[in-house]
DNA sequence: TTGTAGGCGTTATCAG
DNA sequence: CTGATAACGCCTACAA
């Protein structure tokens, strides 16, 4: 089957390459006849513009692109990352967006594909996930002007664009919880200590601890990996102190459920003698024994909100505010 | 900051813009004093060829594209895509590919993003996965000699490229592990009826069945979409008969785990009143109470070799045989 | 209202 | 060995 471009269309109907072209853009000057004629030969032929030419002519790809920070292997075990990839593809593919799936293993990788996916504009824009405090991805993306969000948190806040999840908020809201139920002894495992989203809860986490007027013991806190290992890990940790914890609030939860197994390792009744609390609200929550009570994040929305303003960036429009909070709220379940 | 193009450097370099792109592409012809005048000027600006324009020009975007037929919510909830994707990154990253991913909700979305995919050339290449029996987008995508890899199998087995577990021989497989325990009335749950892997995997159930001199009763076999919901509602069609099954096989695991908590809903003890056997082997598997003993598919192996071979083909390079099998085994823990 | 022509940034073919 | 020059397929001034 012989490759369809314009010009062929318009031999076959009769009239220029250009007049295909308007009457594909639904350009309102063109004649109704002339039209019909096109629009005929276009339907009988399957006729659709090739995306390549459409890209380097408007400039713009209608591509956007979502870096991961993990390992294959860590993404595979995560569910929040097909969540994210999930409603993204959704709310793009409404506005006629693809999404364009990158994964960055090491550092230097990283470095590689920001680079590559901004100068090669493969891309039209980015949505950046796990910010550090200090993020070179960032200020690279905003020194050229580069359109992006950014799902987090990032200082000052209103220098870019970022959706996000209430992270202190929630964090003291689940920490409270804990004390509420009596809890004295609670431990805190983050995610790698550079995250932005570790050192925001760990806020939350000590903002509680400060409104019952107790104290902020930094024994308590550890952090790990995110894996199931890594929270095993850093609840061993925990553990071996001379007053063990009676409650564990964890970054997400693939850590709480490896904290969880490690505790059940060392006899350790669940909620009994510790409870926990992870986030994100996984599937995985129900699955386990007992089920984990978790902070369910609105991924979903958070995605979606997202998206949309990178698609309003590209296309010229302001969102406002910069920043966009998306509520979360606790879910009960046995462990907590 | 000004966008850099090639007549930039060139003009930096005091060569022409054809020799900038020589020397890019690593045109053994160049002077050696030029080359350096070239890379010296690309450095210090830091400049990469524009995809979009390479793409009009090559006739290529290096995109690969992966087209999943789930809802966004059902996706979220399964790992098996999770890992598809990251694997696929990973080797298709590794050739200088990209992966496009794009979901399709409804049937008539399917052709539409098929449509598009296809005819706009936004991607080089399709990776598909859960082929039906007769499938509209294969006949599609021969005809038009656009390269595809299947992960999943299609007749006749030598028309097209395809990858696979040999889930006949693993279903055989897992229903002979039920068998040699003991079990004589043995379900089988597969997902929607006209996928290939429903049948192949009831195919192995009953190949099965037959070498132990058993009879088939199509009561014993029940479909349901992939989800827990599912699982449910067709364990408990299972759980109605006058004679209830003593294991079940399921398609998948999540549709394992909802069957296996509809039969806990009854009363029923697992292992011991009722086995069951999931595929994937997903995280889930050891999450939940009690584990489920599934059968291992290579997920990264299949993802590796279908993007392989994909970007073979697209690069004009005939793999051989046209079926590949990656094989799986079975992965034994408490609920069976 | 329609057609002609230029250019988006590359790569590749020709001369020189 | 290097420099003009012509595509790739599309959109859009500008001209008729």
């Amino acid at each position: 089957m012989a490759e369809i471009r314009q010009t062929e269309i318009a031999r076959l109907a009769r009239v220029s390459q250009a007049t295909v072209s308007r009457v594909l853009n639904n350009d309102p000057q063109v004649n109704e006849e002339l039209r019909q004629r096109v629009l005929a030969v276009v339907e009988a032929l399957g006729y659709v513009p090739d995306a390549r030419a459409q890209s380097l002519r408007a400039q713009r790809t209608r591509l956007l692109g979502l870096v991961v920070h993990r390992a294959p292997t860590a993404l595979a075990h995560d569910p929040f990352f097909s969540a994210l990839i999930a409603s993204i593809i959704e709310q793009a593919g409404k506005q006629g967006y693809h999404l364009c799936v990158d994964a960055a293993r090491t550092v230097k990788g990283q470095r590689a594909i920001y680079e590559e996916l901004l100068r090669t504009r493969r891309v039209d824009g980015l949505i950046l996930v796990e910010s550090e405090t200090r993020d070179e991805r960032i200020a690279r993306l905003t020194a050229e002007g580069f359109p992006f969000v950014l799902i987090g948190r990032y200082e000052p806040e209103d220098a870019i664009y970022t959706v996000d999840n209430d992270n202190i908020g929630a964090a003291r809201m689940a920490t409270e919880y804990l004390l509420q139920q009596g809890r004295r002894r609670i431990a805190y495992i983050g995610g790698p200590a550079g995250l932005t989203v570790t050192r925001d809860r760990l806020r939350g986490y000590r903002d509680a601890l400060q409104a019952w007027g107790m104290n902020y013991d930094a024994r308590l806190v550890a952090f790990g990996a995110f894996s199931e290992q890594g929270g095993a890990r850093a609840m061993c940790e925990l553990l071996s102190l001379p007053h063990a914890p009676d409650a564990v609030l964890a970054l997400d939860d693939v850590l709480a459920i490896g904290a969880m197994r490690e505790a059940q390792r060392h006899q350790l009744r669940i909620p009994e003698d510790i409870a926990f609390i992870g986030f994100n609200d996984t599937p995985l929550c129900s699955f386990v024994e007992p089920s984990l009570t978790s902070v369910a994040i609105d991924i979903a929305a958070l995605a979606r909100a997202a998206t949309q303003r990178l698609i309003d960036l590209i296309e010229g429009r302001s969102p406002s505010p910069r920043r966009l909070i998306v509520p979360s709220r606790l879910v009960p379940r046995e462990s907590a």
